[in-house]
DNA sequence: CCAGTAAATGAATCGTCTTCATTTTAGGGG
DNA sequence: CCCCTAAAATGAAGACGATTCATTTACTGG
């Protein structure tokens, strides 16, 4: 086809069109972005306390358009499955083979808290994503998994066991990074006195009262596999 | 045309400028909208399954304009509060002061992870939202609280108890609705035989895994309060 | 040396929440 | 009886966020 003359802008019907004043693009010196760089931004934002995690604070943070995002991943959805896979990679496994069970147990939950709880905001994101595309977090099931049927447990346990354990995990790193003050009942039209000496008698003792209930469950939880696995 | 003389905006510098065709506007003959209706639809919306919760699905929910929400609302987050509350409100607490208090707890856990599974956006924010602003939800910790404490439980293990069967019921509630192929390991790189073996056992059963984790870890729990009040 | 391509850009589209000036009308006070 | 006010709804607009895409640029491999 001949443009014949061409004018400048022929009212092209599409969605073409220039950008008159072109200040400093195309490829840099150095490549600035990879897929690892961007997930450990990422965490390092999602790490940050009230900060909304969004691709544009995460370019901003890299000092980078937010479209140049999409040409190392695929999109946020795909950006969160990197991040899940290397969270899942910082969880502590190390006591599974080196102690027994239930020791081993305790310490992979409480780390699996730990890590999350620095990173509430992916927690409901995490609980529902597919388990798909997450190597390290299908590793870390199949040694759970591994380890609790060679000690003996019944087989149709071991997986109830282990979603047991997580539940407590996730909705325990939930409650951790509430406010403080999500126990205040000052402005309630009713008195409340049970409330009030529950929370001032664990306050008392001086822990963090989320920790103190995560540490309670999970001592039950731990009890209750002692219980089901075969006299040692 | 002449389209140097007349501007139709006359570039007012203001943010003034009016609707040329208004439609159907003004007080209507009867208030469609109420905080109170406003919530149930809120909810109503929440429940359908895949749906996202946003302010202009809702208006939309109810034939009316987003803006319209925010004569009777002070707004999203506030709205979700009253969300809260409502919800609150239908967790089943009838078993205190009618049972023993484990058979009250075990009515109470199962009846609070039933209401949030049937709404699962709501559990992030709900963990996080503080309780104050919500009566109900104070006047349900009161009441358990209340007869934890009757029953004899170390006061200072109340608040414990209560916030670690929550951390299970929030837990549960978030992965009740995760996609059954959350545990799909097809595609990974190594065999995992110990997590395929305890996916098989307890696809045997029959039973929902999340429904028959919630039950295992619930179970254990009620075992520990059992523990830990005097000899009935 | 040059063509191909990786890498970044900004514009544009679409969706969200929220504010605000405006419009309409129901209903009470004079 | 009628005006006036306050309630109720509207749509435009602002401020973001995710994503796509044409375009530009500079390295690099042949």
């Amino acid at each position: 086809m001949t443009p014949s003359s061409e004018p400048p802008q022929p009212a092209r019907p599409g969605r073409t069109r220039r950008a008159p004043p072109p200040r400093r693009v195309g490829r840099p010196t150095t490549a600035v972005l990879t897929p690892e760089g961007i997930t450990a931004a990422a965490i390092r934002l999602i790490e940050v306390q009230g900060a909304e995690f969004s691709m544009s604070a995460l370019a901003r943070s890299l000092g980078v358009a937010p479209s140049a995002l999409y040409n190392h991943v695929s999109g946020r959805e795909g950006l969160l499955m990197l991040v899940q896979d290397e969270l899942m990679g910082r969880v502590d496994v190390s006591g599974f083979g080196t102690t027994g069970v239930v020791p081993a147990l305790r310490r992979w939950a409480a780390s699996y808290r730990e890590v999350f709880a620095r990173h509430e905001a992916m927690i409901p994101i995490i609980a529902v994503l597919p388990v798909t595309g997450s190597p390290r977090t299908v590793d870390m099931y199949e040694l759970v998994a591994t380890h609790l049927l060679d000690a003996g447990l019944p087989p149709a346990e071991a997986l109830p066991t282990v979603v047991a354990f997580e539940s407590l995990v996730y909705g325990s790193a939930l409650d951790t990074n509430a406010p403080a003050t999500i126990f205040d009942t000052s402005g309630h039209p009713r008195p409340t006195p049970g409330f009030d000496a529950a929370l001032a008698a664990q306050a008392a003792t001086g822990a963090r009262a989320p920790d103190a209930s995560f540490a309670w469950g999970l001592e039950r939880l731990l009890a209750g596999v002692a219980a089901a696995l075969p006299a040692s």
